[in-house]
Formats: C-alpha cells, structure tokens, sequence
DNA sequence: TGTACATCAGTGAACGCGCGTTCACTGATGTAC
DNA sequence: TGTACATCAGTGAACGCGCGTTCACTGATGTAC
C-alpha cells in the first residue's frame, strides 16, 4: 500500500516532468514564430514526439497556450512585485513591463489574442483573471500614495490599459528598426507613467481657476 | 473619340458602383460577425455574386478589408476633426473615440490586427499610416494649448496608444454586460484624458521641490 | 519462477474542415467592316 | 443591315493548403496468481 501510493507518486512526477518538456518546447517555438501561427505539429516536432502525444497532456491546444502564458505573465509580475516593494516609481514599473513584454513577445500576443478573441473555458478565464488582478494590485500600490480618492482601481485599470496600448500600437512603427521601436515605446510609456503622476498630484490639491 | 471616352467613362462608373457594392456587402458581414472570420465566401453571398467575382474588383482579401478599415476610419477622422475644430477637450475627444469604435467593432478589430499581424503591402500600409498621422494631428492639436514643449507629438502618440489600450483591455470584462462594459471603456478613457490634461498642466509650470 | 493480464506512453495515418484563390468556360454586349 | 470578332462580367468547380484532433494500434512495463 505504502509501496503501491510511492510508485504512483512517481509515475506522476514523471508525467509532470514531461509535461514540462512539452511547454519548454512550445516556448522556444513561441520564441522563434509569431504564436498565432504556432501549430501543435511544430510544437510536437521540438519535443521529439508525434503531436498526439501532446493530446495526453494538454485537454486541447487552448488549454497549452494558456498554461504557457501563465508561467510567463508569472514571471512579469514578479518583476513588478520587486519594484513596487523597493518604492520603485510608476516610470519604473512602466519601463520592467515595456521591457519584458517586448523582449517576451509571444506572451503579448497572446494576451492580446485572449482579449480579443474571447471564447476561452470557464476554469482557464479564471486563472487569466487572477494574473490580471495581481498586476493591478501592483500598478495600484504604485499609484497609492498620490490618488487618495476612491479612484485608484481606476487608475490602476488605466494605467494597465495604456501600457497594452504602447506595446500595440507601435509594433509596427513604419520604416524603423526593432530597436529604435522599443525606444520609442519605452519613452512614451515613460511618459504615461510621468502623466498620470503629474496628474493625479494635480488631482489632490485644491483646483486652481486659471 | 468624344464618344467612345464617355463610354469609358460610363463603364467606369459602374464599375466603381459594382465596387462600392461589394464593399457595403463587406461592411454588413462584418457587423454581424467577428472581422478574422469573415471569409470572400460569405462576402460573396451577401452581396449575391460569386466569391470569383470578389476579385475582378479587387485583387486580394487584404485589399478589400483595408479599403473597408478606411473609409470607417475616415469617418471617425472626421468626427475627431469637429470635435477639435469646436474648441472641445481631451475628454470629449476620448469618449467620441470609444464610443466610435465601441459601436463599429470591426474597425477597431482589424486596425489592432494590421498592427499585430503586419505583412501588409507597400502600396496599402501607406494609406494607413496616413490615415494615423491624420488622427495624431487632431489628438496634437487637442494637447496643443497645455503641452507648450517639443513633446506635443509624443503626447498624441501616447494619448493614441493608451485610447487603443482601452479598447483592447476591456472588451471582454469578465461577468459584464456590453452596456457596462462601454461605460467602464469610456469612464478610462475619461479619466486618461484628463489625466493627461492635468499632468501637463502641471508640467508647464515650475517644478516644486516637495 | 513462470504466465496471463492490465496499464499506459506513444505512433502514423487519417478525418473533416474551411480557407483564399485560380481556371476554363458561358453569355451578353459592344465594335468594325 | 448583317456578320465576324473582341471585350468583359460573372460562374461553378476545383486546387492546394494547413490546421486541430481522433483512432486503431504497438510495444514496453508493471501486476496478480
């Protein structure tokens, strides 16, 4: 009995082990090829096994490319974690997001994909949701001291969508190079940051008629 | 001679009527119908020809779907231009936008999935990116009076970005009815604004030591 | 220790689908002599 | 006015593609008696 529960147990570590092997490989095909054109053969090709094996870990395809991001946006928001302890500004947490979005594309695609595409299952939306309300904790804690109102979920929700926007808008910034557009994208979403800032300390004070 | 050019020209004309026919078919298949499904085969059908017919008018899908995003967008343009040419805010300017795109969803589907998916031609990313300096001079001009420095344009390029932002981030708000969903869009998009607004003004003026 | 059976990871081939686009063709209309 | 030809919109069927997923099966390993 006790035996019987050890060989099981480890049969499941394995199974667990090669399921990692599986998202490891679907992450580095993530990393070569836009994700929206990642297809479960390629993902199988860079395991080493035939795509149905895949279908003996992952319910479907959604449910991969879900987990998949998850553990990515995980790693994001630790990072924004780390600042936001360290006092760090809104300027600073702007730029980590910039940054790591941009050098871990495919986890911005996909998030955009799950936003606008929608038709994800009730237990995977979940956990989406969840990774989303930690960040905006985060965001609004960064904000906190200078929105006193009961506005700073608010603030919290913008400043998430503005930096979506940043990382959307100038993917494609005509005739300029990779690098020139992730400068531009971290100066304007600096700017947001120093906007809203400046804002919110104007917000506290008394209005002044001009 | 005199003749046979007023011929041409007549053939012409319907020839573009055909054109304009095909592209209304378009227009109502996509609102009926998320944008990245929509395929020739339904377009064809709704506009009661063959899908072969689709390409004597035009020479690919992407040409059509662009052609379809322009004049949408040429709309809102004008819209905006209004707005700005009546002395209005940032504010009104924003809602106008979320409102715009919130009701003729397509639009805004497919500028997110030009920017995202790229490899469109020369020729067609031209007029786009003529179609967004034309928004961004508006959104300059809105700015104009507070933003005194060289950052005026920077500014429209953050404000465009973060409206995009909006857009995308909420649209599938978890457990929210559409109705909810756009006036949550439009309260962030209020509130960037006259973030924005704020922060600006406060940036013109002398920075205090605290 | 040997034997019959159960479990399970993994495979190769196929299913069924829908797509954008092309092709050979039809039929109507205009044109030249 | 009649006839041979050119132009052109439009069609139905097919091409070729790649996808997610399923299915019947193999072969290895563990299990019970």
């Amino acid at each position: 009995m006790g035996e019987k529960g050890t060989f099981q147990r480890l049969r499941e570590k394995e199974k667990e082990t090669r399921r990692r092997i599986i998202l490891e490989a679907a992450e580095r095909v993530f990393g070569r090829c836009p994700f929206d054109k990642v297809s479960m053969r390629q993902i199988a090709k860079e395991a080493g096994i035939s795509p149905a094996a895949i279908y003996r870990y992952f319910p479907d395809q959604q449910a991969l490319f879900i987990e998949s991001f998850l553990t990515g946006a995980d790693r994001l928001v630790q990072r924004i974690k780390k600042i936001v302890d360290n006092r760090g500004t809104a300027v600073e947490v702007a730029g980590e997001v910039v940054t790591f979005l941009w050098e871990n594309d495919h986890y911005f695609r996909m998030m955009t994909h799950f936003m606008l595409h929608g038709e994800i299952r009730e237990d995977l939306l979940e956990r989406l949701n969840d990774m989303e309300r930690r960040v905006l904790d985060h965001f609004q804690a960064v904000f906190g001291e200078d929105s006193g109102g009961g506005e700073s979920r608010l603030v919290a929700h913008a400043f998430f969508a503005a930096l979506n926007g940043v990382l959307i808008t100038f993917r494609n910034y005509p005739g300029r190079a990779p690098e020139e557009v992730r400068r531009h994208m971290e100066r304007i979403a600096g700017l947001i940051a120093d906007l809203f800032v400046k804002g919110l300390r104007g917000e506290s004070e008394p209005e002044r008629v001009s």
